[in-house]
DNA sequence: TTCGTGTGCAACTCTGTAGTTGCACACGAA
DNA sequence: TTCGTGTGCAACTACAGAGTTGCACACGAA
């Protein structure tokens, strides 16, 4: 596998934690924010924060871009999209494979009556 | 939210763990197996694919059938859809925040200038 | 019944990581 | 320059879970 796998596998790791959940249904809400103005609205620390934010911009989850002093982040959209599709395609591989398997065990038991 | 967070959270846990999904290839490759079995195939021990079995099993993504005295397990595609159809409706709901924020922002800067 | 093998249960180790706190530094405003 | 506040860095704790090993039990086959 290409470098997709290793983008389906950050964005797994990243929207696994249910806080990081949280951090990006914030951003997405407010569009730009920085980990402290994020840190308000959530049970946990500004440095807490900062980490999950940069684990979520490893996934390409987010972006930040240095405003003065301060570093605003925001959502991306690619890579959960990636993932999406990814997931999508596998449930279909599945039922891909379901079915033939159970076309040849209907076959066999067939086979076996006659 | 309902039951379908339930789903999606525990998918994403379950889906982000490599040697899980590694579990989940090979039980779709072989269409049905055994914890035994699956383990020959792995780097891992039996009890350790027991173990991920009973997770996947809890987020819905594998079934448990027993034979004699032994269990087969099948993957299954209902959870996984969910999940699927749960993320790309996340991707479109950012995107659409995008938008609606880029078009405020526009729209504020036209203000300034006039 | 006896033997072999597949499962289940429990205890344990160990690593990864979520979270905290403390402090130093940078930078904008008065 | 001085003060206040937002960031960055580092050390530390604590807990979850991935993995192992050992043993008891269940059940099919000879």
């Amino acid at each position: 596998m290409d470098q997709r796998a290793e983008v389906v596998d950050t964005v797994l790791a990243a929207l696994a934690d249910p806080t990081r959940r949280q951090v990006l249904d914030l951003l997405a809400a407010r569009g730009q924010a920085t980990a402290t103005t994020l840190a308000d609205g959530l049970p946990v620390s500004r440095q807490a924060v900062v980490k999950h934010l940069a684990v979520l911009d490893a996934a390409g989850l987010v972006d930040s871009i240095k405003v003065g002093r301060e570093v605003r982040y925001a959502v991306r959209t690619e890579s959960l999209d990636t993932t999406a599709r990814w997931m999508a395609a596998l449930a279909a591989d599945w039922d891909r494979r379901l079915a033939k398997i159970k076309r040849v065990a209907e076959a066999a038991e067939q086979k076996e009556k006659s």
